[in-house]
DNA sequence: CGTTATTTCAAACGCTTGTTTAAACTGTCA
DNA sequence: TGACAGTTTAAACAAGCGTTTGAAATAACG
C-alpha cells in the first residue's frame, strides 16, 4: 500500500468520527504509520487532502447516482418515493468499494457541511453538479407542482436531515440497538430516512 | 452592563457564526472590549462558558416550550402539524428577550450538535429533559400507532433537519434571496420546515 | 556501476490555543 | 484612614497546530 493511500484511509476514518477540524495531521500520520511531512509532501496541504478524500468517493458515486436518477425519471407516474429510492443502490454499492464505504461517505458529507464554513459545499456544487441537476429534474417530474423556490428549500432541509443523520448515525444506532434490543446498520438508517424526506419533500403546500 | 453578561453576549454571536471550536476566547474578549483572563475567572474555562451561553436560552425558552406542548395535548383530534406549530410561539418569543434570540439560538443548537462530540447533546437532554418528554407526549397523541422505535428514528430525522437548516440559515437566505428575489428571515424558514417535518414524521408506515 | 530523481525522515519553525500567575486596581465597610 | 474582598490587568505558560527545511534513504534509469 503506498503512502498516499495509507494517509487517504486513515484521514477518512478520522475525518469521519471526529470532523476535520477536529483531527490534527499528527493523528492522521501516526495511525497511517508515516511521516508527518508526508501528508504535505504529497497532498500539499490539508486542505488539498481534504478534497482528495472527497473526491476518492464522489469520482465513485457521482456517475452510478446519475445514471440511476437518469433511469427512474424515463418512467410513467413517478413518485417521490422512488426517487428518493434511487439514492439507495448507488449508497450502498459504496460498501463494495472500500469497508464502511457508505456509511463514511455519508459522515463525512455531514462534516463537510458543518465543520469549516462551507467551503465542502462550494467544492461539491461546483465540482459535481450533474447529481443536482438529475436529482432537481427527477423531482420536478415527480411532483410538478412544487414551486422552484419551495423545491430549494425543502431538498435543503432533506440535505439537513441526511447529512445529520448521518453524521451521528453511529450514536443513533448504538441507542437504537440498547433501548429496542434491535440490530441496525447504515443500510437500516438509510431504509428508515427514505420515507421521512419522501413524506417531507411530498408534504401539501399551504 | 457587566464584565460576566459582555463576555456572554459576545461568545453567543461569535459561537453561532462560527461554532464553538472556530472561536477563541481572544476573538470573544477582544469583541466583549474585557480582558483574556476574565473568561476564566468568571467561568472557569471555555466549556463551561459554552454551557452558560445555553443556558441562559433554555431557562428562558424551556418553560414556555413544556407550557405550549402541555396545552396543545389537552385539544381533541390533535395533528401533527399543530403540535410542530406548538414550537413557533415559544421560539419567535426569543427574539423579545434578546436580539436575533431565535436565530442566535438555533443556530447554537445546530453548532452543538455537530461540534465537540456531542457534550452538548448530553447536556440539555440530561439538564432539560421535560421539554422531550411533552414532545414526545404530544406526538404520541397525534399519530398512535407510530411505535416507539419508529418515533425515536423519526424525531432524530427531525433534529437534524432543523438544526442543520438553522446552522446553514445565513447562507441559505441569502441564496433565496438572490435566486429568487424574495426577502426571507427566520421566521419564515421555521413556517417553511414546520409542513416538512410534521409531513415527514407522518409519513406512512411501510 | 554511477547519477539523477523521488520519497522519507527528524527536527524545527512560527503561530494560535486555553489556562495560569502575580501584581495592580476598585470599591466597601469598620 | 486602613484593611480586605472582588475584580481587572499584562505577561507568561505549556501544548498543539499546519507547514517547512535540509539531509538521509530509496528507487529509477542510462
Amino acid at each position: 500500500m503506498s503512502t498516499k493511500n495509507k494517509i487517504l484511509d486513515a484521514a477518512e476514518n478520522l475525518f469521519a468520527i471526529q470532523g476535520f477540524n477536529g483531527t490534527s495531521l499528527r493523528e492522521i500520520t501516526s495511525r497511517a504509520e508515516v511521516n508527518l511531512a508526508a501528508v504535505n509532501y504529497h497532498f500539499g496541504s490539508k486542505k488539498e487532502l481534504i478534497k482528495s478524500v472527497m473526491s476518492r468517493y464522489m469520482n465513485e458515486l457521482s456517475p452510478r447516482l446519475e445514471s440511476s436518477l437518469v433511469n427512474i425519471c424515463e418512467q410513467e407516474n413517478l413518485t417521490l418515493l422512488e426517487v428518493f429510492s434511487a439514492f439507495i443502490e448507488p449508497l450502498l454499492s459504496l460498501n463494495e468499494f472500500k469497508e464502511n464505504g457508505t456509511s463514511n461517505f455519508l459522515q463525512l458529507l455531514g462534516r463537510g457541511y458543518s465543520d469549516s464554513q462551507g467551503f465542502l459545499r462550494w467544492f461539491l456544487t461546483t465540482q459535481y453538479p450533474g447529481v443536482i441537476n438529475n436529482f432537481v429534474k427527477a423531482v420536478q417530474k415527480a411532483y410538478p407542482e412544487l414551486t422552484a423556490e419551495e423545491m430549494f428549500w425543502r431538498l435543503h432541509f432533506t440535505m439537513g436531515t441526511v447529512v445529520f443523520t448521518m453524521s451521528s448515525s453511529d450514536a443513533l444506532i448504538d441507542i437504537a440497538k440498547s433501548d429496542f434490543d434491535k440490530t441496525m446498520d447504515i443500510a437500516g438508517v438509510i431504509k428508515k430516512v427514505i420515507p421521512y424526506v419522501a413524506a417531507g419533500v411530498a408534504a401539501p403546500l399551504l
